[in-house]
DNA sequence: GTTAGCATGTAAGGAGTTACATGATTTT
DNA sequence: AAAATCATGTAACTCCTTACATGCTAAC
């Protein structure tokens, strides 16, 4: 009934950056790119056609200053949206969400550095999902690697070997993840314990 | 004047292996897929319009098994496709082609895929500019980082390192696939001399 | 002779991008 | 008051994905 629900990266990466603080536009436009900063980066033609469609779903809601009866309240130049009691819902439910979104390259960046907002137990649920989903591509692409082998040339090889370089790495990282959410405990409940990353010698991953 | 011209990915993947040899679309796709491999994937409903679309620009044909006169010629189920003499010249400028698409991570992933098809001066020059580019990614991402720091969450910083790391490394992988480039000798003109990686020493990356 | 997988396609739509258009506010 | 940049938006388009529809051919 509403425009077609953008079921993207935005619409999570908004609603969580309202959850911290209401906000117009502009700014969010920066701080979401400031926030998913590598991975990810939007213009306005993404941005504010999403806010219209989150505004229609009822999910943020434009900020009243508070001057209903006030003679300047006709069109102010900003408008500064905050997040619904419905969206903060959809937040929760789209963090948890527990389906291949989550382990998606995109969707996995996201919810991951929402972590700061997200349950424990679900935290472990994410990292773990993703490792898996990353495995299962190692093996698909190890096997298919093996039956073609002779067919491709070195170039394309290096370009393989480096690719799979890359997805073993992160698989590492994932591992250290896990390792160090479940060292700080399982209770569940507790919105953020950071992961503990304060040493200052984990330059070389060695091995 | 035929159809909206696809100037993706897709478009040179399939001149650039139908360049090898001719091959109809259901092996083409897993062709593709397999040498694509861990960084991109196509389906059929991308595939078999795009040879549509670079048949209709001549830039392929349609092989005939000679049998115009046959009685059996009416309908074959296998199509195969082979690359015409301009679509040769398509897929070498698109090869050479110097302007950013050639450093985007998709771009640049199928270029370098093609390198055995690729003067070894325009090897270096795609080589270089990927290079840059990360590089400029680095500094405007560094830079924003410094300036946003102390209001992000040790889960987002600790993606941000993640990311961070994942590009320096590209950076070292490229800086020896350029040393390669350049000791292999700048004459130009040959089609590929495979970068120097038959040495079984090369399993660790040291620091 | 029917399941399994080869082979070719199309229609609808999703998720953004690019380029453009326009007004309000601050800086110089 | 001109220039910069803050701020909001839209229309058209790109490029690919999903789901569907359909015949052929080989295996069991």
């Amino acid at each position: 009934m509403s425009g077609g629900h953008r079921s993207g990266v935005l619409e999570l990466a908004v609603l969580g950056l309202l959850h911290e603080t209401p906000m117009h536009g502009y700014e969010l436009r920066k701080r979401l790119n400031a926030f998913l900063g590598a991975f990810r980066a939007f213009g306005y033609g993404s941005l504010y056609p999403c806010l219209k469609d989150l505004l229609g779903q009822g999910l943020i809601a434009e900020e009243e200053p508070g001057l209903t009866g006030s003679p300047l309240a006709g069109r102010r130049s900003k408008i500064v949206y905050r997040l619904t009691a419905e969206g903060k819902e959809r937040l929760e439910q789209l963090l948890a969400e527990p389906g291949p979104a989550a382990w998606e390259d995109d969707g996995f960046g996201v919810r991951f550095a929402f972590f700061g907002q997200t349950r424990a137990d679900i935290r472990l649920r994410i990292l773990e999902g993703r490792r898996t989903r990353l495995e299962e591509r190692l093996d698909a692409f190890r096997a298919a690697l093996s039956r073609t082998r002779e067919r491709l040339d070195s170039y394309t090889l290096e370009l393989h070997r480096h690719g799979l370089e890359s997805v073993e790495r992160e698989v590492r990282w994932l591992n250290e993840l896990i390792a160090s959410e479940r060292q700080a405990g399982g209770e569940p409940g507790q919105p953020s314990p950071p992961p503990g990353d304060n040493d200052t010698s984990a330059g070389t991953s060695a091995s």
